[in-house]
RNA sequence: GGGAUCUUAGCUCAGCUGGGAGAGCAUCUGCCUUACAAGCAGAGGGUCACAGGUUCGAGCCCUGUAGGUCCCACCA
């Protein structure tokens, strides 16, 4: 006994149901299997301290539309899910929390803050792999990863030693992007600049000799006590003299030189630059040309050093005011203008950045990028869309070593050791060393390195690498790799080299990009704003399906998207309407398996039907292999709503009412297979409720998800049909439209005659009269080759080689018959005009391609023989 | 300063290799027609930002202009 559905679609119930069935019954689970070809998507990993947010939401429905599509058709589909131990972010909660108690990490020292961390990721870590199930996510769990686990960190000891012994891994001093919140340095990738309103402080340097003042203008008067010369531009002849001259810096008293410098700009404000060669990038490099001392001024935590008894720790904001102060005392203040510009911040707590001195590691980046580039240019990885290698392009080759130590505990330890005694250095796999010239144990490089070191890893890291594993020689490289524009330059770029450099190819050959989900204003989601919708909220409300759906439909790939609720509520609209004409089919089976019809028992309106569901099947496919998830999802959206329940269920409804009918049968198996087609094409991105339908319908079969793809086949294109039935849709919307601009209830029927001197015509009409009827409100359906017998009155419509009449007797009003068919007439003039506009250039003719032409050439037979129709109907009422 | 991208119906957006402008929502008019009112049948609504060019033909390709968004960049 098939189920009965429930009248509306209730995800609550099913959804969590059907996801554990899956699960227990290890369909996302992918193996080695040589038999089929492998489809390979490895999840960005989402931090553990994360909460599902919109952006998951969609990463995730693509990946998961993509894998549930590949698997159908029969590829091996691996889906690898896992977290990211994500070291700033992390670091900073737990040290966060720890303060609510009063303790800080110093205080319980790092084994004991690690353990602290690790208890905390196995609270969190699981919230949000448990949130994506939520969405119906169908990786492979079996595989979940860690980027801190036992592989992993194999996985980045070797990629360290190895890039250390290439020499494309080096430690050294230099100025990098300091938090003073996180106290760590952050990548150049990690620093995000904002424009801040600021002041221009004006000031004036004494010369040494007495022989005046040198103007100029700074945004940081604090750094002035680490100054070391000021800079002018050689070629500007306003200070051509004072060059190797040197000034006294005001407040400190120390005697600083005028040095030349192509750096400095001469237009720009007075064309002197104070240098602070420990406190800001350009000055550093300056600094560097010059042999300029570096004067750190600043504590770790952005204060002003014991060295300035004064300013001694004072903030450097409290140190500005204080500074400024005693410039304007000083008399070096020469004023104070508004200024705004660009300042760093630290991308994970919004502190700006102060530039420091330190020593460092870093990753020579230069001969890791070419073949990167080099990869993307001969095509062998692909963006989607396209643009977004210009991005890639741009920033690999402008790019600058990359500095990934960190002055944190939570992440892989840097496996470099110092021998305290000689300062002899090792880098090694091993987990401890010994000095290979004292023989002492040696001291661990205290940093760790920066989250994206492990991430860039992952595509095979998480294959089992560095070992030779079977996992890595059949889903290496990865197929596609589903990532936000705004984490190209984090990760995307990264896995490329690290791909090539350590795995021997690319990581993956499409690199599907998508956008950001925005409010409906069109405002980033934040915590701050408040604004940010919780996917799991909609889930609750609407469903799963119809948050996926919602989330990859009416946006093209790449942009941004808007969230409306709206959109949200036509999705579960729709979900709907699969489930109500699903259980409308249902109620009209009978018992037991559906028999194949042959195409010889099937009418015109079954060949319609199952020929478009077959372009279906072809388009669809095509475009969900173009990565077009939006335009295949439109396209079974349309065919399920209008041309399956809008036209088809209804045709066939007085077949299904009639015993008697011996095209029932054929109706039936129609209604199946073009439902269970449907289904299967919709179900990659509706995965709940089409597997709910699919198990009632389908008693037979397991699951809808391990069920084949559907495939295109010449036995089930009728073309032929296809045009009969549109012809007698065309009638049908001509009728009803002709009733709605009368005003007839749909209560009221009426005698429809069909006149056509075309015999294939009257044929259609015939052969489709018993749903040409229903769906025209026609009482009776009389097809014939002239008009004997039709009362003159008849209201009429035309459509090409046919009339149509409806004699309505006392609703006809001849005068708004007249204007209707004249409006009609004037129709086909224009488009007439334009046909043969077209026809009668010779260039067009001549040039364009014959299918087009032919196109056009049946259109103007067409509309003249329509022209002609209406022309003779006009003549008719007018004479009456 | 450089680059990317966008400008299409009242709103939010589609529109694949150039061949008669589409969807959802909103609006208007009828319908409780035994799958669905989360529905059905209809209707109105667009100089495709602007100006040139290529082409038989341009929303789509090229050039320029205006405006918006985003990314990158060391003008203190």
């Amino acid at each position: 006994m098939r189920k009965e559905l429930e009248k509306n679609y209730n995800p609550a119930e099913i959804e969590d149901k059907l996801y554990k069935v899956w699960q227990d019954k290890k369909y996302f689970h992918a193996e080695v299997n040589r038999d089929k070809k492998p489809f390979t998507i490895v999840m960005p990993p989402p931090n553990i301290t994360g909460q599902l947010h919109m952006g998951h939401a969609l990463d995730n429905t693509l990946q998961d539309i993509l894998t549930r599509f590949k698997r159908m058709q029969g590829f091996e589909a691996l889906w690898l899910p896992g977290t990211d131990h994500a070291s700033i972010a992390t670091e900073a909660k737990i040290v966060e929390a720890m303060r609510n108690e009063g303790i800080t990490k110093e205080e319980i020292g790092r084994e004991k803050f690690l353990e602290r961390a690790w208890e905390w990721k196995k609270q969190y870590g699981g919230r949000i792999v448990s949130q994506l199930k939520k969405i119906g996510s169908s990786c492979d769990w079996d595989r979940e990863r860690f980027t801190m686990d036992e592989g992993c960190n194999k996985a980045v000891k070797e990629v360290f030693v190895n890039l250390y012994n290439k020499n494309l891994i080096y430690r050294g001093e230099r100025i990098i992007n300091w938090c003073p919140k996180c106290l760590t340095s952050i990548s150049d990738a990690e620093v995000e600049f904002e424009e801040q309103a600021g002041h221009f402080w004006h000031l004036r340097y004494k010369l040494s000799d007495g022989s005046g003042y040198i103007n100029l203008a700074t945004t940081r008067p604090e750094t002035l006590l680490g100054d070391t010369a000021v800079a002018v531009n050689p070629k500007d002849d306003r200070y051509r003299d004072m060059v190797g001259k040197t000034v006294i810096l005001p407040i400190v008293h120390r005697e600083i030189p005028i040095v030349a410098d192509d750096y400095v700009e001469m237009d720009f404000g007075t064309g002197v630059v104070k240098i602070t060669p420990a406190h800001d990038p350009n000055d550093f490099e300056v600094g560097l040309r010059h042999n300029l001392p570096v004067i750190n001024v600043m504590t770790e935590d952005a204060r002003i050093v014991e060295d300035y008894e004064k300013y001694a720790g004072m903030d450097r904001y409290e140190a500005r005011v204080a500074i400024v102060k005693d410039l304007e005392a000083e008399g070096a203040l020469v004023k104070i203008e508004d200024y705004s510009h660009n300042v760093g911040t630290c991308y994970r707590c919004g502190t700006t950045v102060e530039p420091r001195v330190s020593k460092q590691w870093f990753v020579k980046m230069k001969p890791l990028a070419a073949p990167a580039i080099e990869a993307v240019k001969t095509g062998k990885t692909k963006f989607v869309p396209e643009h977004f290698d210009k991005t890639y392009f741009h920033w690999l080759e402008s790019i600058r070593d990359w500095c990934i130590s960190r002055q944190l505990w939570w992440g892989h330890q840097i496996p470099a050791f110092y021998c305290d005694d000689c300062e002899e250095m090792v880098v090694t796999k091993d987990n401890e060393a010994v000095c290979p010239k004292c023989g002492k144990k040696m001291r661990q490089d205290p940093d760790t390195l920066d989250t994206w070191f492990s991430s860039a890893l992952w595509p095979f890291s998480t294959l089992g690498w560095p070992d030779k594993t079977e996992e890595m020689d059949y889903f290496y490289p990865t197929t596609t790799l589903v990532t936000g524009y705004d984490i190209i330059f984090f990760w995307v770029i990264r896995m490329m080299f690290s791909g090539i450099e350590h795995a021997g190819e690319v990581p993956f050959n499409t690199v599907l990009i998508h956008g950001l989900v925005r409010d409906s204003l069109g405002r980033k989601m934040s915590k701050s704003l408040g604004n940010g919708i919780d996917p799991l909220e909609v889930i609750d409300k609407y469903g799963a399906d119809a948050l996926r759906f919602t989330l990859i439909t009416g946006n093209a790939p790449g942009n941004d998207m808007r969230f409306y609720w709206e959109r949200v509520e036509a999705s579960r609209n729709f979900a709907n309407k699969v489930w109500n004409a699903s259980r409308f089919i249902m109620m009209n089976m009978p018992e037991g398996k559906i028999e194949k019809v042959e195409a010889d028992k099937l009418t015109n309106a079954d060949k319609w039907i199952l020929s478009k569901c077959n372009d279906l099947v072809k388009d669809v496919t095509e475009n969900l292999e173009k990565y077009e998830l939006g335009i295949a999802a439109d396209k079974i959206y349309s065919f399920i709503w209008e041309e399956f329940c809008d036209w088809y269920i209804e045709m066939v409804k007085p077949r299904l009412y009639n015993d008697e009918d011996n095209t029932k049968a054929a109706a039936l198996y129609t209604l199946n297979r073009v439902l269970v087609t449907s289904l299967k094409l919709l179900h990659p991105y509706m995965p709940f409720v089409t597997e709910e339908i699919f198990l009632s319908l389908e008693e037979e079969e397991e699951s809808i998800m391990i069920s084949a793809w559907p495939e295109y086949s010449e036995d089930m294109a009728f073309k032929s049909e296809e045009e009969s039935v549109e012809t007698i849709k065309e009638a049908v919307r001509n009728i009803r439209n002709l009733r709605a601009s009368m005003n007839v209830a749909p209560s009221k029927k009426a005698k429809v005659y069909v006149v056509s001197e075309d015999e294939k015509i009257r044929n259609i009409f015939e052969e489709g009269k018993v749903f040409f009827a229903t769906l025209s409100y026609a009482s009776d359906v009389v097809v014939q080759a002239d008009k004997t017998g039709i009362d003159e009155d008849a209201v009429s419509t035309m459509i090409p080689n046919a009339a149509i009449y409806i004699p309505f007797d006392e609703l006809v009003d001849i005068e708004k018959e007249i204007e209707r068919l004249t409006k009609e007439q004037e129709k086909l003039t224009k488009e007439l005009a334009r046909v043969n506009g077209m026809l009668s250039n010779p260039n067009f003719v001549n040039k364009a391609p014959e299918s087009k032409l032919n196109e056009e050439k049946e259109k103007q037979a067409k509309y003249e023989q329509m022209m002609k129709q209406v022309t003779e109907r006009l003549e008719q009422l007018k004479n009456k």
